[in-house]
DNA sequence: CGGAAGCGTAACCAGTAGGTTACGCTTCCG
DNA sequence: CGGAAGCGTAACCTACTGGTTACGCTTCCG
């Protein structure tokens, strides 16, 4: 399902039916590629799940199927929420692998002075 | 960068570098593939920001960077914001197109029964 | 009824992505 | 100092992906 997020052409179709649902040629008219090549996204998107058809007449009327969007935002989720306890983190482990070798170096376990990483 | 998550060994890597950060060594002694194919995707991850690496002696610690996911998350949340928007309007929208269909076959406009759509 | 419109699928082709092995470079340590 | 450890990169191969054209099926309408 990330997969079909992946491509450019499929994320853009699903904006595109965000704003409206639409005919397949409608879509197919707003992409500088084959008709088919939209069908086959199309389809991607149809087997994920990201998106819906119901048939009218020789039509076929595409939209939006929101349900899907949550479970890949909830995945998501997962690594924002932890962004400042990492971000934190961050300085406070870089120092200590700078200050790790210059122990080793010196053979010895060092203050933790900063001259040469400053 | 959507593609960079499209792959699930690299989702694994990046749920893996949640937890902790790791020396590439660690990292790809828990997949069943090759270390130089592990490098690449370490390197994709890199290139898009999601992980970042500090070198360590001989090691290079990668580790998450978590300020990029903020982007996918929120071109996400555009879609399942209207979540329930489109929920509730899609009931609608599939009524009118059996209606529309009906009312061709017949030659006219017909009060919206639903006795074959039920 | 018969041609046009709207879609999907099949067959084919080129580019890319992901895997492997071989190799080279830096860092550690006996 | 010299071998081992830890990584990255290059070269190569295969499989998949995304594009195209050709075709067939259903639906509309003059």
């Amino acid at each position: 399902m990330a997969a079909a997020i992946a491509d450019p052409v499929r994320r853009a179709i699903l904006e595109l039916l965000r704003e409206q649902p639409l005919p397949a040629r409608r879509i197919a008219e707003r992409f500088p590629i084959s008709r088919p090549a939209v069908s086959r996204h199309l389809r991607v998107l149809r087997e994920c799940g990201l998106v819906r058809d119901i048939p009218a007449g020789r039509e076929r009327h595409y939209h939006l199927d929101p349900s899907r969007f949550g479970e890949l935002s909830a995945w998501l989720s997962g690594f924002t929420s932890r962004a400042a306890v990492w971000g934190q983190r961050l300085d406070a482990l870089e120092t200590e692998v700078h200050r790790t070798r210059r122990d080793r170096r010196r053979g010895g376990a060092a203050p933790d002075r900063l001259e040469d990483t400053a």
